[in-house]
DNA sequence: GTCTATAATTCGATAGAC
DNA sequence: GTCTATCGAATTATAGAC
């Protein structure tokens, strides 16, 4: 059972969420220790699990990233790729959910609880947000694995794998990107 | 210092690289253990590691994964981007490079001479064919990226998370990342 | 509430018999 | 060449003092 909750043990809970989010996004899930994670919160380790149960209920609850999603179908049509493009940068570089999105992309690679969490946003939020846009079913899914598959795949080159060399010209990358999720959303797909 | 080389013992080597391949696919790095490798193989740890030295040793000789590009210059300039998409299919595809691939992207999110290989790959290969069509250096770091970004992720989103449903129409997936490599090699980017 | 000390596993790697 | 047996280190998690 947790701990009767005070203020110090609130600040306490906090510190490790914190840190588990930046030990997890810089390490994965596998090289997170919760010793690590328990220095950096300046703790120890059993505090952790009195806290959390265990470290897969850690990641869960230090790592609860949602996408946030707009509602697609009220945004102006013509700048629905823009407009996407900036809403996941926003995402990004904010220190938060970049954090929890870097962690949940690396856990999921090793994690079997991460990637099922990984599924279950494409599935209820992404392909939800485009389904209302009025695609017929099958199509909804296909316009949403190209969507997904291009912004993780920025997001693993860029904030993972590290790619991009210093120097790099971001605005014309993401004008780029913009242009091709403006027609994995509204324009029409090439036949077959 | 490795064993004599007999008939027998390049058999099983051949047995352990085997294993460590589909067992590296299958749970990433850390989630492949020498026992899981040696189990699989028919034999035990000892042995893996007298042939194969560590770990990573063992890793970096099963999993030499490269792109394998033709020469992007003497291409159909209007059918770029469907034959690269032709070409990384039939990797990903192919029994042996596409469990190389899904293992090197699995360990990449959290091993760090995994991680660089990946770069490497990126520098070398993909920039390097990229740059041969003759864009200036900056603007191939930029076309390199948006083709490494959409590419891998593509491949991160079916054969690493499984996003896609059986009954999904693989065709018009195709086509349509076709459309987007041939504007990432061969089209105008946008102004910033 | 928070800590020290330690239990119980599991891992990569080694020693040495045959 | 291949094996059994085991080491030493690291991990998650627990027990119990304060």
């Amino acid at each position: 059972m947790a701990s009767t909750s005070t203020p110090r043990s609130r600040q306490t809970r906090e510190r490790i969420l914190e840190a588990a989010r930046t030990t997890f996004a810089a390490h994965g899930y596998d090289g997170a220790t919760l010793r690590n994670i328990a220095l950096q919160a300046n703790t120890n380790v059993a505090l952790v699990i009195r806290y959390f149960g265990s470290k897969d209920d850690l990641f869960a609850t230090a790592v609860d990233f949602d996408l946030q999603l707009p509602p697609l179908q009220e945004l102006d049509r013509e700048r629905l790729g823009e407009l996407l493009v900036a809403h996941f940068l926003a995402m990004w570089e904010d220190d938060r959910s970049g954090r929890e999105l870097v962690a949940l992309l690396r856990a999921a690679a090793s994690h079997a609880a991460a990637k099922a969490r990984m599924q279950q946003i494409f599935h209820t939020q992404l392909l939800g947000a485009i389904g209302a846009l009025g695609f017929p079913p099958q199509e909804a899914v296909l316009r949403a694995s190209l969507v997904a598959s291009q912004m993780l795949g920025f997001a693993l080159v860029r904030y993972v794998l590290a790619f991009e060399p210093p120097g790099l010209d971001g605005a014309a990358l993401l004008a780029a990107l913009g242009r091709t999720l403006q027609r994995y959303l509204a324009e029409p797909l090439p036949a077959r």
